[in-house]
DNA sequence: GCGACAG
DNA sequence: ATCTTGTCGC
């Protein structure tokens, strides 16, 4: 029993052993009425990448700030399910615990995978906060009713902060690390990056 | 009533 | 998310 609690509590701060990332990305497309989401699988921590998978789905869901989760999830789960490799994290772009309900797509996608999950937003959804440092690491917490539910963490000089949250298995602390870690002179760490390229390229 | 609002 | 020209800066 002693045990059992020992590992949770260790593996709700930082997944042990992390030797493979995936970065998750989903891009709509109003005409086709259809969204591409597509997983990048990258080594850890060099972030090279070494394999990427493509989805596509009609979606019929509109857009709702704070649903996000039950119109991107399911492309997303899908493009992960067709890596041939399974990630030890994930990097999702939307928020993760900083969201109305403490709920969003980084937490969805993270726990129905059952892999340890971090929210990569590139705006805000709810929460307060004050501007952090303009280096590169300068980070300052969202606050939102009196709770701390995310991190704004300033990825690189010159650029608006990211905002990173927790989304599955893994602490606040831990999850600003690893973005941190993942960053290679862009704004947006690498899994996130990719991902990101790939979705975007394959809406073409 | 008014403004805010991941992607 | 998408549409869309020029423009400022490294």
């Amino acid at each position: 029993m002693q045990e059992r609690l020992r590992a949770r509590v260790v593996r709700a701060g930082r997944p042990e052993r992390i030797l493979r990332v995936a970065g998750l990305d989903a891009h709509y497309d109003p005409k086709l009425r259809r969204s591409v989401g597509a997983a990048v699988l990258l080594s850890w921590p060099e972030c090279v990448l070494e394999e990427s998978a493509l989805a596509c789905r009609s979606t019929d869901f509109p857009y709702v700030p704070g649903l996000l989760s039950f119109r991107e999830a399911p492309v997303l789960l899908a493009a992960l399910a067709l890596l041939r490799t399974r990630p030890d994290l994930l990097f999702v772009d939307g928020q993760g615990y900083a969201h109305p309900r403490r709920f969003g797509l980084a937490c969805h996608v993270g726990l129905l995978a059952g892999i340890p999950a971090i929210g990569v937003a590139k705006s805000r959804l709810v929460g307060e906060f004050r501007e952090p440092g303009a280096a590169a690491g300068a980070q300052s917490p969202l606050y939102d009713r009196e709770e701390v539910v995310g991190a704004v963490v300033r990825t690189r000089a010159g650029t608006r902060p990211l905002f990173v949250s927790v989304g599955h298995g893994i602490a606040l602390e831990a999850a600003v690390a690893l973005v941190l870690a993942a960053c290679r002179g862009y704004r947006l760490p690498e899994p996130t990056r990719l991902a990101d390229h790939l979705s975007r390229a394959a809406r073409r």
